[in-house]
DNA sequence: AAGGACAATGTAAGCGCTTACATGGCGATG
DNA sequence: CATCGCCATGTAAGCGCTTACATTGTCCTT
């Protein structure tokens, strides 16, 4: 059906010259005398030459191709951090190929296998928790990895992120301070997601370092989506001890907890107060705002980009980063109603 | 600093067998002997092997990856389709790879060569408005592309996706049907964005058919974003005769129009109307709920997948599907004022 | 005018893999 | 027991490109 592509040999033999001259003419222009060069580069536009990429990659060992792989393209958590990393990238000279594991462990490890098979130079990972296998299957390939949104001194690999922990223990720290003693949370399964983890336990420390004895806090595991926080919400609300807030992982979840609220005709924050992590665009769109922890996305991608780069180019080991969180109070979150 | 990554000569040597019999055991491996086999896998765990991508391209001619180039990840516009797109490939054995051209044509551009070079099988595109040049370069290289988002029976490329204009002649039907005379606009820039211009054509076409003047459309184009939409719908009140609604090329523009109303005092719907398009989560979230058209994103990524690999495997001139939308009434849509 | 330096181009090896074809061994068949 | 056929495996060509090295021609230099 279709003539394959035009090759080397194709484009040298129309100009006449050798495919050394054309892969010259491409690569390093100024080796090629021009009368030459611009016969050779007519040839290549009548016959709408493409370099082959694997042809080329198998002997210059360099794709310039970088590759991330995120657990969701659904929503907004990884949308501005990964835009940056790759604005970032792209002025570096590399492009960024994204693939989505839907937080499934086997499909990354596959997506991993590919995107090295692929050539990427370097790869772009979030959160550490993972099979140890893989991390050897990359350090034979000698390829150079980042771990993003979460960081930790600790961990094998070079991480630049936020701490956690720290950050939900600070806002549970607000939480507790305003006199909420009866605390909902709402997670995205713990197992293997270090980042949902170590959220849940920043809120258990806080409420160990208040005193408050550990049935206080009543957590529920779901998926990650508006509906499902929303129905977590609503299994919350239907415990024998209602709790006076819902501390909820991330802010897709605490939209669905508002939204559910709303439904169920409680009043935010007068009835009960709701709050998230991550600080995507949605928590100050909806209503009442969402009192949140901000996360520096943009710098973590930009970071994140300007490290990797330097990891592979360097061959250097490259060096953790910890970026701070903060905390912004919007209107989701008051004090507990004196009755409740 | 780093040792090479193993080749199946390596793997070879070391299981102590030719370089065809690890090739077979790996993709055809009932084509071995099970000892034979065995010992292979073996060494391939050993050694940490995997295979280079590009010298095996090189020789299949496939590549079993299709590309996409979305205008954006920032929002979820495109990522509900895009995550069904991808489900429905990894189904048929196929890897998605995704770049973004935060809606920059030579972006586009570049991205659309990289993903080719890098031998992607097939590509799907957002919407038809693109240098036909580009259409050339895809018809020597004999990519199969597909159009998405944007059904049209005349554009040169397949489709599959739904008729913009349409969608928004019904919905603005529905508004002038209210009784809203004075129609504020905000959209994308219309220039090089199809899918934008036909939603602003629906609008001016419900106009005329009504009978309306054109003087009662007041069209502000502004960038993607939530603040943009904020900004221009402010722009919008600040006009001498105030719009009793305003409908907006999609849903992330609504919602910034809606926050903005908010902060400036107003009441949705009873000052003002509000519809977006597309009906992402984020419609039904907001307070007051998005009156907006529903876009099947799901069923246009799994049936977009489906007709790629098609065309992908049986080489096939592959057939456009439109999709039908619908208009989901919701709380931001009232009647205007009767005094405004 | 002969020798040398250098610039432009050609020649050919080889990157890591798949696969058509060649080879050898073994069981079944007559 | 010789013959055939088949299965498991090996041999080697070649995919499209880059690049080290070889070749040719030009223009100085002495």
């Amino acid at each position: 059906m279709h003539r394959p592509a035009p090759t080397l040999m194709d484009v040298a033999r129309r100009a006449g010259v050798s495919t050394a001259t054309v892969s010259r003419c491409l690569n390093s222009p100024d080796r090629v005398i021009e009368a030459t060069r611009s016969k050779v580069l007519e040839a290549v536009r009548d016959l709408g030459y493409s370099p082959n990429f694997g042809a080329r990659v198998m002997v210059a060992r360099r794709t310039h191709t970088i590759g991330a792989i995120i657990p969701t393209m659904e929503n907004a958590i990884f949308a501005r951090g990964l835009q940056a990393f790759q604005e970032e990238l792209r002025e570096s000279g590399y492009t960024l190929l994204v693939a989505s594991s839907s937080y499934h462990a086997e499909v990354e490890e596959e997506q991993i296998r590919s995107l090295v098979a692929r050539g990427a130079d370097g790869l772009l990972l979030i959160g550490h928790d993972r099979d140890p296998g893989i991390y050897r299957f990359l350090e034979t390939q000698g390829i150079p990895v980042l771990v993003a949104w979460a960081f930790d001194r600790a961990a094998p690999l070079v991480s630049v992120g936020f701490d956690n922990r720290k950050a939900m223990q600070a806002l549970a720290e607000n939480v507790i301070g305003l006199g909420h003693r009866k605390i909902g949370l709402i997670s995205a399964p713990v197992k293997s997601n270090d980042r949902a983890r170590e959220r849940v336990e920043g809120i258990r420390a806080a409420a160990q370092a208040a005193g408050l004895p550990d049935s206080c806090l009543h957590l529920v595991e779901t998926d990650y989506g508006i509906e499902t926080g929303a129905d977590a919400f609503a299994q919350l609300m239907g415990c024998d001890v209602r709790p006076t807030v819902v501390m909820c992982g991330n802010d897709v979840l605490a939209v669905g907890a508002i939204k559910q609220a709303r439904d169920m005709g409680l009043e935010v924050p007068r009835d009960i107060s709701v709050t998230g992590f991550d600080d995507i665009e949605l928590a100050s769109v909806v209503s009442p705002a969402l009192t949140t922890v901000h996360v520096p996305h943009r710098a973590m991608g930009r970071r994140s980009a300007m490290q990797l780069v330097q990891m592979v180019e360097g061959n250097t080991p490259g060096q953790s980063l910890e970026l701070a969180t903060s905390i912004r109070m919007r209107a989701s979150l008051g004090a507990p109603r004196p009755d409740a």
